[in-house]
DNA sequence: TCGCCTGATAGAGGAAACCTATCAAACAAC
DNA sequence: GTTGTTTGATAGGTTTCCTCTATCAGGCGA
């Protein structure tokens, strides 16, 4: 039964017969056999087939809410047992959004030092696609921005406080000053992440805000490639202060304060907010408390 | 996998493998051989074994908190299912209270003329049966104290306040007041429920506390007992307003206000607090929100 | 020591799950 | 209009595993 379920998730997630299969190990066939056997046991139609997927019914809808319910909780079940077995044990699956990339390791670290046990798996993620992958269980926890966009049906616990800094050369315009305004800092041109990041979403927000149209020469869905851009003392961009400070910037590369307004977002860990969790991800959750106290600011 | 769960559960309940066994519709080695198979996939032993039943293991508590869950859930989402196709339909298993009974009528008739594909069993328990068959499974609703003792795991919506009278005939001991304190129902030989019923103790603690020693000539763990008793005119109780009210007596039978003090205490129903509960019982607790307003003094 | 109760074990029959191979419908490209 | 491709359903055969009956072994009480 738990099976089916299973398959009933993974079509869900790839749109797509073959390729639920292919996700659940099992033939094309089987993983069709899977779903007419639900829909039989139901007495209800689950999938709208034509000669190909269609998306579910609204009665395969709510099936599926209770799919992810019930797989949630015997993953859940298995991973406790096997934590009660031997410690904390296993794999953790994480997404963090670009801009926070870099202070996972700060979560991280601290996690394997107490549980050395665990593995991770760490995705880069929009925000939109964190929230989604934890909805579908993809991953156990994400951190993204948890002040902003709603969060659905997940847990947040806050880890540190986002500032911005225009990040550029000391020779380039505006490099020399203390702090410049958002009016100014819309003047340069910038590289940015894609429009799809919420980190992006929210710069342009503010540079409109203070009159600008923000159209940047370079963006990307990569921290990486940004980042070596400005490195080469080329190119600016806007990023928060604490990923210019993890990354590591040396002259003549200097992270200048926007001001006008300060503006500050909190990026946290989202957890499903299912009760109880499993002990891999109470234990994180434990951790994001402690490191978001050595972030304070 | 679920079935598997299943069996646990019946072998929590009857704490014994053939008897599990037989309330699975399966037989005693296949219910074994399902334990043992869950505790191979899990990797930990579960239940202690000797010559018999002795318990299980500190893990196999925990997985059987987790199959409570688990198999509660596919249950909700196969009667949602039902739901979705032809209305609400299927069977609602309560328990109540001695006391509580005649008041079942009351939120089970709104109920059925809603509902009319709906079919009831009914149990009458202690207050503490019905909590914990209310964690097993065993019932999907109770009708018991809620105000008193502990409820657990359990949601209460609150039905009505219950106040207790002296009844009695008219000819006997204090059968001609207008009201009567517990000091003084205290010294009139009773019926009352037996000493695993909350009400029982309520009303032994309330003729406690005002100087009384009760000590019932007849005790009985069955309400209608101790009303035909009353009845002869032979006999007196102490019983809740309403009880005497819905079982209607007859002259020269009376139920006297018993003051100083005033006891009261509410009555409710529980339900399960998991979040989404069944359609059969959300719409039961929609009704009973509903009585409520009407039975409100 | 003898039943009796309880749960484990063995072996057989049957159901089901899964696989490979193939098919039919829809759709796009030419 | 024809052809090729994609997608999911279907058929048939193998294997796995599930459940049953029958039996056994260890405790426990009489």
């Amino acid at each position: 039964m738990i099976d089916k379920l299973e398959f009933l998730l993974a079509l869900a997630r790839e749109q797509h017969f073959g390729r639920a299969a292919d996700a659940c190990g099992v033939t094309q066939p089987t993983l069709s056999a899977g779903v007419k056997q639900l829909e039989q046991t139901l007495g209800v139609l689950l999938v709208n087939r034509g000669s190909r997927f269609q998306g579910f019914t609204s009665e395969g809808e709510r099936v599926l809410e209770w799919a992810r319910r019930i797989v949630s909780d015997a993953r859940s079940m298995r991973q406790e047992v096997t934590a009660l077995k031997r410690g904390l044990a296993g794999r953790l699956r994480l997404a963090a959004i670009p801009t926070a990339l870099a202070m996972v390791a700060a979560l991280t670290t601290p996690y394997r030092a107490r549980h050395p046990n665990v593995r991770f798996t760490v995705m880069s993620r929009n925000s939109l696609e964190v929230l989604g992958q934890l909805e579908n269980l993809e991953i156990d926890a994400g951190i993204t921005y948890v002040d902003n966009e709603p969060l659905g049906r997940a847990r947040a616990i806050p880890l540190y406080r986002e500032r911005y800094r225009l990040v550029t050369s000391a020779r380039a315009p505006l490099g020399d000053r203390a702090s410049v305004t958002w009016a100014e800092a819309a003047q340069v041109p910038l590289c940015l992440l894609t429009p799809d990041m919420q980190n992006r979403r929210i710069i342009e927000r503010l540079l409109r805000g203070a009159g600008g149209d923000p159209q940047p020469t370079l963006e990307s869905n990569s921290m990486i490639l940004l980042f070596s851009h400005v490195r080469t003392g080329q190119w600016a961009s806007i990023m928060p202060a604490r990923l210019a400070q993890a990354l590591g910037l040396a002259e003549p590369i200097r992270a200048i304060p926007i001001v006008e307004p300060e503006a500050v977002h909190t990026v946290g860990l989202v957890v499903p907010s299912r009760e109880p969790t499993t002990p891999l991800v109470a234990a994180l959750v434990a951790e994001a408390r402690r490191v978001a106290q050595t972030l304070e600011d």
